[in-house]
DNA sequence: CGCCTTTGTGTTATTATTCAATACTTCTTA
DNA sequence: TAAGAAGTATTGAATAATAACACAAAGGCG
């Protein structure tokens, strides 16, 4: 009998591993064989089982005395593999470490993921939230500056699939969340030619992006600086960050025209 | 019946899985179905449902036209799995910020795993080979600053353990692959406090390691930076660099004394 | 331009592999 | 120290993965 799913070529045993790996998140660094089952929705033997053929590849680690397992270091190298042919930003990468310096700010690349958008370069110059220097980290689109700039790039019909899919809840009192305001800031984005948002993830954040356009033209990335307040104020975030994201976004844009796919 | 591996707890179909993941590696960034077959020793069939598995999963991207697979932004997901609870690097990201910038120099984590040693932070400063600005790259211990300056502070068995089962072949002329001369570079390492390497793993490469101690005193990880001839001489990185990556671990390890897992 | 090779897709009966139930062991804590 | 919870190991049953095959589509070559 074929699987239930209908689909004859989807190996369900893969999407349970998956499943086992994405139990562990922010809130869970450690989990034990009764967690993952609890977190996973699998049975008690199936998380076993498949948290033992992770521990085996070298993906989970396990303590030897609590018996718990943690993502193994091994986890990162999947980064690679992907970011190792990605032209974006190989032309990315000598512009953000020059546009990092210009006012000494960290400088990422954010690039697109449906309803998320995940930064693959992060260049930092000073200490913030650890987890704001981590490459890998996904960020809703409809409350992000790389995010909504990205939006305001992109087909109407497209904008309004993601915004309606996504869980647009408030991370912070300022976060916008309503549909239409969203729409207007995204018409705003493309009277400037970047995004500046304040507060709307995290309290206190100001975050200035511009997109990249691909050598096909369309858009799937932004380059993103995030900076805080007192420090900086929106005013001068606008001023001065915004024409530099701008500049560094069209500069690695400029680079991807003409270096179709091989 | 019992899988043939003995272990009824290891699910076969997870580790294929990973097996068509690893087959994109720095020479395929793209393959089809036949060459993935190829490249992991599983049929035709196989190949085929895992990889549209991993697509569906959007672990790979799946090219309309050419029906070819490649590595999916989500891969970066993983990196972020990891590194999000790792108080290593917690610890080390801010100390890392500050002494890239004495000489404006890159400089790297590289985190031991074996007979590899995977680059979990990366702070760039300069362009160089787009590869080393990657976080999970991995390089082999037993050629490398890091990797070496790792073995010379683990047991001896451990050690001849690692080298043997290491794939010491050249990278380049002057690599050093035989094992006796690998120890007396350990030696120098012990009685120098960080280990200085030149055109190891690439030409004109000079790089610079001192080891990070964790919490229990157990070696683990490397401060690395690597310059260039001939704009950098061995003797000035030396000098100026060995001090420099050894306080900066020195000042990690400290950081990591009384904050065991919790 | 049409033939031939190569590569990707879809279907099937078969059975090996995963599954879930259960018993056992170890650790925790009251 | 006993009770309970969490992790481990075993096993028969049957599901879900398999491998072989047939078909379709694309690419190369004369």
């Amino acid at each position: 009998m074929p699987p239930a799913g209908g689909d004859t070529l989807f190996v369900g045993s893969l999407e349970k591993g998956f499943r086992v790996l994405a139990a562990f998140d922010d809130n869970h660094p450690t989990l034990g064989v009764t967690e993952i089952a609890q977190r996973t929705g699998l049975d008690k033997s199936a998380a076993q089982r498949f948290s033992n053929t992770l521990h085996k590849l070298g993906y989970l680690e396990k303590d030897a005395t609590t018996r718990r397992y943690t993502p193994a270091r091994k986890l990162v190298g999947f980064a690679y593999t992907y970011m190792r042919h990605n032209r974006l930003a190989e032309r990315a990468m000598p512009r953000l470490i020059d546009a990092g310096k210009v006012h000494n700010t960290t400088i990422n690349l954010a690039e697109f993921m449906d309803t998320d958008v995940i930064y693959t370069i992060r260049i930092p110059q000073q200490t913030t939230a650890f987890a704001a220097t981590l490459t890998g980290r996904c960020v809703p689109t409809f409350c992000t500056s790389a995010g909504l700039a990205i939006l305001a790039h992109m087909p109407e019909a497209d904008v309004m699939d993601i915004l309606k899919r996504s869980d647009r809840h408030p991370y912070t009192p300022r976060t916008v969340t309503d549909i239409d305001q969203i729409l207007r800031i995204l018409e705003r984005i493309r009277r400037d030619g970047f995004c500046a948002t304040y507060g709307q993830l995290l309290p206190r954040e100001i975050s200035v992006a511009a997109v990249v356009f691909d050598s096909s033209g369309k858009v799937s990335a932004a380059v993103q600086i995030p900076i805080y307040r007192p420090k900086w104020t929106l005013e001068d975030a606008r001023r001065l960050l915004g024409p530099l994201t701008v500049d560094t976004a069209r500069g690695i844009s400029s680079d991807l025209v003409g270096t179709p796919p091989p």
